[in-house]
DNA sequence: ATTTAATGTAACTATTCTTGTTACACACTC
DNA sequence: GAGTGTGTAACAAGAATAGTTACATTAAAT
């Protein structure tokens, strides 16, 4: 893959939203923090919208913030929310393809793959936010990265 | 394509040669079952033979045969034999970064994914390639493909 | 030995995906 | 109305995957 990091963004902005409260960040601020671009932030913001995990104010004083309790998101949702297209591809036969066994392999092929994701999403399904956060607070004072990035 | 038909193409590869039985397959043969260049296969054919999974006779009547049982050998075997990158990938972020929880989360975020694809493996682990084979042999004559293949 | 058929691999091209950027219309506050 | 923020389209840049060509090497067959 052109490596898949837009989960490792959702998450890191998903975050941000939740130690910033009821305070509405700004697509500006998370995109310092990750280093990107705002409109690369709104895209995936626009993602979790969709899928109700994040609201967003317009205007003056406008920014985004989760929707429900940080707890209550897992990171599964998150990923879903994505709407990213199948971890692994199987590629498409042309129909004049001489050998009938290679186009039974694809739907066999196509069930272990969606198994697997499967299980992938099960295991984003035992995370919340809240359990990532948890984690950074252990090691920083709540509202240390905030307070940097109003201050410029 | 820039998705991952990679493991598409090996578990289809795995699959001719477990048909094969000891007759060795070329990468010829193969490549036109999936529709691309010989060359592709033996790459991933060259992983797999790295992992012990295949054996490969060179020169005339040479090619490739499976190196040990279709029920021993796991979907995730093959996988792993692969040797793809991280699924997920973690941004990297500047050494002059100002927000300290930005980097903070990078570990959190590496344990998550690293989690998610130890639940993809685990599903993986259970399919063997002979699961795979079974399935197809339910469907058509089991050397239906290599003599449509064998006469061109 | 020579021919033939196969692999291994390097180097290059093409394609496609992801990300980044610019630009601008729209929304909201003051 | 000025200022600040989002939404989104359109385009540019960068990176990864896949495909191709070319050729050295290996081994069987005649």
């Amino acid at each position: 893959m052109a490596s898949n990091s837009r989960l490792a963004i959702a998450i890191h902005t998903a975050g941000m939203l939740a130690f910033g409260e009821e305070m509405p960040i700004t697509s500006t601020m998370i995109a310092k923090s990750v280093n990107t671009n705002p409109v690369v932030i709104r895209r995936i913001i626009g993602s979790l919208v969709k899928h109700g995990l994040v609201e967003v104010k317009m205007g003056t004083g406008g920014g985004s913030k989760l929707a429900k309790p940080a707890s209550n998101i897992s990171i599964a949702e998150i990923y879903l929310a994505l709407e990213e297209g199948e971890i692994f591809h199987v590629p498409d036969l042309e129909e004049s393809h001489g050998c009938p066994v290679a186009k039974l392999v694809r739907p066999v092929l196509k069930e272990i793959f969606g198994d697997a994701e499967d299980g992938l999403i099960a295991k984003l399904r035992h995370k919340t936010l809240q359990h990532v956060i948890d984690e950074l607070r252990m090691e920083l004072p709540a509202d240390f990265c905030l307070k940097k990035l109003s201050n410029g």
